[in-house]
RNA sequence: GGCGCGGUAGCCAAGUGGUAAGGCCGAGGACUGCAAAUCCUUUAUCGCGAGUUCGAUUCUCGCCCGCGCCUCCA
């Protein structure tokens, strides 16, 4: 495939199951659409790999010169939210509050970019609420006795498109998870729940509808809010690998009976984040947050640029060896960027600005982006590029051009590296050690040095002698 | 049972029909305080068997192992 000639994000496609160009429909704006986190706790790292892998293709496609329009949702009704904030003894509205603000100050430490447009679910019933009538004036859903509005998946031809999954035979229940429950009003076992009838647990959260009261289903506020914001049809849906059934089957299945219009052009699914080699759960004590992670001593940016480390169709397997190799991987960036002169870094905006012309010796890290967001392949041609640049023999000007196509790179990648020299105050107690060290060397005192050398190690600084002193990094 | 993915050096992870990027760790060297930081060098025949081929890690088939989804889930 001639990716680079054609100068294009080419993307695996979930619905076709290969790759094609990403590209936008109307006015070079790319319009695409994320599912974001239902927010009743904070969100794990698995959450975030999503979310990374997400803003990396985001940040490719406007370094390529699109536009984009970035619409991510946050889920603050549905069983977890409801259970959550009674249990917590607040109203939905404050207990979601919370965690939405946790969920931002998370993104911003990974350096994702905001979203153009972050809707969330309950101050969007009234669409859903529309959406929901609609499928029923058409026949493609119907109300059952308790209150609930299902969606009649025989009504459309379709169903399963997207996960391959056809005649699916639910008799034999063999994941042995089909529960009976209220399985009785439904006509047949796929259909699920536009409209979810209230329940006595439900509490005081429900809403009036033309079927009395109730609240919306999970699958519904995607389709009416993309519909909100990107319209009937729209470049690209994006979501992690367990959404593609039955969430994405769904939506699709909502959307496309209701405005009789093609969802979705494009999908892009990403794997799911291993710790250890097993999935994450809470049981065996492996789903960490950013939290957990920033207390054990990580900067969000080691973090981050864990996530990106594997391909985003590949399951990651997380450890705390690949946080270390991550960090040590960040230094090397850092001594480039040293030997690059330094200084204040391009922003995102330059290298924006600067586009992705003329990357020399980088120019392949940014051809491996280009198809399907190899980020593996690309890191490893960005270290390559720096090994073989001369960066002691070059002339100024050189200097400069590397440096930017060296920081294009890292923008599209939105990797952050610490910033030497420019590190605000560290805290006294830090200082006082350094400055003691400092005296036993001045002393010959080596041991001593190199005793608090390593006080310093255990509280996350690094120490570096220069001609002038000591210069004090966070690990 | 259905659908799908993977098994590459101590760890992580790309890749190609012609004998394998990169990062981490380890080892050796330079520098140094026989230190730290930094720099240089260095570490694999690609799960098993068969087939196709001049040649397969890369294609085909079979097997073994691991993993994900099959209506809570990024």
């Amino acid at each position: 495939m001639s990716d680079a000639k054609e100068n294009g994000l080419f993307l695996q496609d979930t619905m076709s199951r290969s790759k094609s160009k990403v590209f936008a429909e109307k006015e070079d704006l790319l319009r695409f659409y994320c599912c974001g986190p239902t927010v009743y706790g904070a969100a794990h790292i698995g959450n975030f790999r999503t979310f990374v892998a997400q803003d990396l293709f985001r940040r490719v496609t406007e370094c390529n010169g699109l536009k984009t329009l970035h619409v991510r949702n946050l889920t603050d009704v549905d069983d977890k939210t409801i259970r959550g904030s009674i249990k917590a003894g607040q109203g939905l509205k404050k207990f979601t509050d919370h965690w939405k603000d946790r969920f931002h100050n998370d993104c911003s430490a990974l350096g994702l970019l905001k979203p153009h447009v972050e809707p969330s679910a309950v101050a969007h019933i009234a669409q859903q609420i529309q959406l929901v009538e609609n499928l029923l004036k058409l026949g493609h859903a119907y109300t059952s006795e308790d209150g609930s509005v299902y969606f009649r998946i025989s009504s459309f031809g379709e169903y399963g498109k997207l996960s391959k999954l056809k005649s699916r035979d639910l008799s034999t229940g063999a994941s042995r998870r089909t529960t009976v429950d209220d399985e009785y009003s439904k006509e047949s076992l796929g259909d699920f729940a536009l409209w979810k009838g209230r329940r006595p647990e439900d509490g005081d959260n429900f809403w009036e509808s033309p079927w009395g009261q109730g609240r919306p289903g999970w699958h519904l506020e995607c389709s009416a809010m993309c519909r909100e914001y990107l319209g009937d049809s729209f470049d690209l849906h994006s979501g992690g690998e367990d959404l593609v059934f039955p969430h994405h089957e769904n939506e699709i299945a909502q959307s496309i009976c209701s405005s009789g219009k093609p969802f979705a052009r494009h999908w892009f699914h990403i794997a799911h984040l291993m710790v250890d080699g097993g999935k994450m759960s809470k049981s065996l004590g492996n789903m960490y947050t950013l939290d957990d992670l920033t207390n054990k001593g990580y900067a969000p940016e080691v973090v981050r640029y864990a996530l990106l480390s594997g391909h985003y169709r590949q399951p990651l397997n997380f450890t705390f060896s690949s946080l270390e190799a991550a960090r040590s991987a960040i230094g090397k960036l850092l001594q480039a960027n040293n030997l690059l002169g330094g200084g204040d870094s391009p922003s995102y905006e330059d290298s924006l600005a600067r586009g992705s012309s003329e990357l020399g010796p980088f120019n392949a890290s940014w051809e491996a982006l280009l198809d399907d967001l190899n980020a593996p392949k690309a890191l490893g041609a960005l270290f390559s590029a720096i090994k073989k640049i001369d960066l002691a023999g070059l002339m100024g000007n050189e200097k400069d051009n590397l440096r930017s196509s060296f920081w294009f790179i890292l923008n599209a990648f939105g990797i952050c590296l610490p910033k030497v020299g420019a590190i605000k105050d560290p805290p006294t107690k830090i200082k006082v050690l350094a400055e003691k060290r400092l005296q036993a060397r001045l002393a010959k005192n080596w041991a001593d040095a190199d005793k608090h050398r390593e006080k310093l190690n255990e509280a996350g600084w690094l120490v570096r002698d220069v001609p002038s002193g000591f210069e004090l990094i966070p690990k």
